[in-house]
DNA sequence: TCATCAAGTTAGCATCTCTAACATATGTTA
DNA sequence: TAACATATGTTAGAGATGCTAACTTGATGA
């Protein structure tokens, strides 16, 4: 598929909007913006990506998007809440098959942190790293909430805590850190140099030990 | 002092550069706009930092700062580079008086990070979360490893090992991961609402420990 | 059928980065 | 000391961008 190529997808599914909105002249071009968005973040960089660009990937002109978006900074964090949304749910297939209560399931959420965090790493940032002084939208908080309720979930079973209790949240937020602070320094670094010398997998297991024993 | 009041910094102290450019027209302006960004960064965050508003503060014309710096990234650079030098020597006075091999010092290493990152968290998503598709800088490469190095002669020594070996290496990694993570996580919660439920000290206390165990 | 409204368009303003061409201070050298 | 070279600044302007206003078009439903 070309870069240049216009996005027109059939249906609006990820951006959870009115199925009225659907098709009237471009199809759907809030969820095209959205993929262009994307697609941009991750070539460019978030801080090279520029509506006008979207624009010209989608095919409509640099006025189009006002209609669905209040400005640029609306636009990203469409963007990236679709891309929360798709990273919980790939940790939540990760668990998939894992037994109950077993640190497996700790190391296999981290392990999905940290792979959307190196193969989605403009997304990543704009969600974690990225412009918290642009943006404190509830809706990011609350999704990022969401994902860490997964972990607590998680967290309690190994611990044999009945639920989230204060103990859990203790522990569940120094493995957050730990993995977050770890998806940050791969990311940046790439692969090569620091994931090169060390195992992953290896790694976050020593770690879900360390914190949960 | 007004925000709006101009930057006439008497000597270049900290960009380190060659004495001979130091009062021409303006004074120092490679400093003066240093300062300016600097101040900026905070104040509006990295992503609304622009040069023209540097140049009003530091009260020339926008053309000025491209005998400077090569052009906006590198003006960032440079700022982000001058942050780093203060960074470390504070992590550096942070040591001292501390007991040699304690996991005391591991701790005051780690609340210097932190508190970097929560007092000047514009400089601090510059320098890590923050424009690695923008910059890959080298000076920011070694400026990062000598920090880190610092971290990794403490750990050397409370583990009594004899230098940096492998495991040395891993351990500071770890730790490293787990302060880099905390420190997002408190820059971006705000210290409020997650900083309010646990005393940092005794996290970093914690975490020092499971690690070097 | 036709009025209404959603969703596009074009035109244009204000701002931003960066360059080119010009002006001036400083320090050097004949 | 006069003239030159260079560092450091200025003004003017090109090209890109974010966003708005005003207009056009096409789908929907009374």
């Amino acid at each position: 598929m070309s870069s240049t190529e216009k996005i027109h997808p059939s249906i609006s599914q990820a951006t959870g909007h009115a199925v009225s909105k659907k098709a009237y002249h471009h199809g759907d071009l809030r969820a095209a913006l959205i993929e262009a968005t994307r697609q941009l973040v991750e070539e460019k960089g978030p801080d090279s990506f520029s509506v006008s660009e979207a624009c010209r990937r989608a095919g409509v002109s640099t006025a189009a998007p006002y209609k669905h978006f209040k400005d640029k900074t609306e636009m990203l964090v469409a963007t990236v809440l679709e891309g929360m949304v798709r990273h919980r749910n790939k940790m939540l297939s990760a668990l998939e098959g894992v037994p109950e209560g077993s640190t497996e399931r700790i190391t296999a959420i981290g392990m999905e942190y940290v792979a959307f965090a190196l193969n989605e790493p403009g997304i990543f940032r704009l969600k974690f790293g990225g412009f918290t002084d642009r943006i404190a939208d509830p809706r990011l908080e609350e999704s990022g909430q969401q994902s860490f309720g997964i972990l607590l979930t998680e967290v309690a079973k190994c611990l044999g805590e009945p639920g989230i209790t204060d103990e859990v949240r203790r522990r569940g937020f120094l493995l957050w850190s730990f993995v977050h602070g770890l998806s940050f320094i791969l990311r940046d670094k790439g692969l090569a140099e620091k994931g090169g010398d060390f195992e992953l997998y290896a790694l976050l297991e020593e770690i879900a030990e360390r914190m949960l024993r």
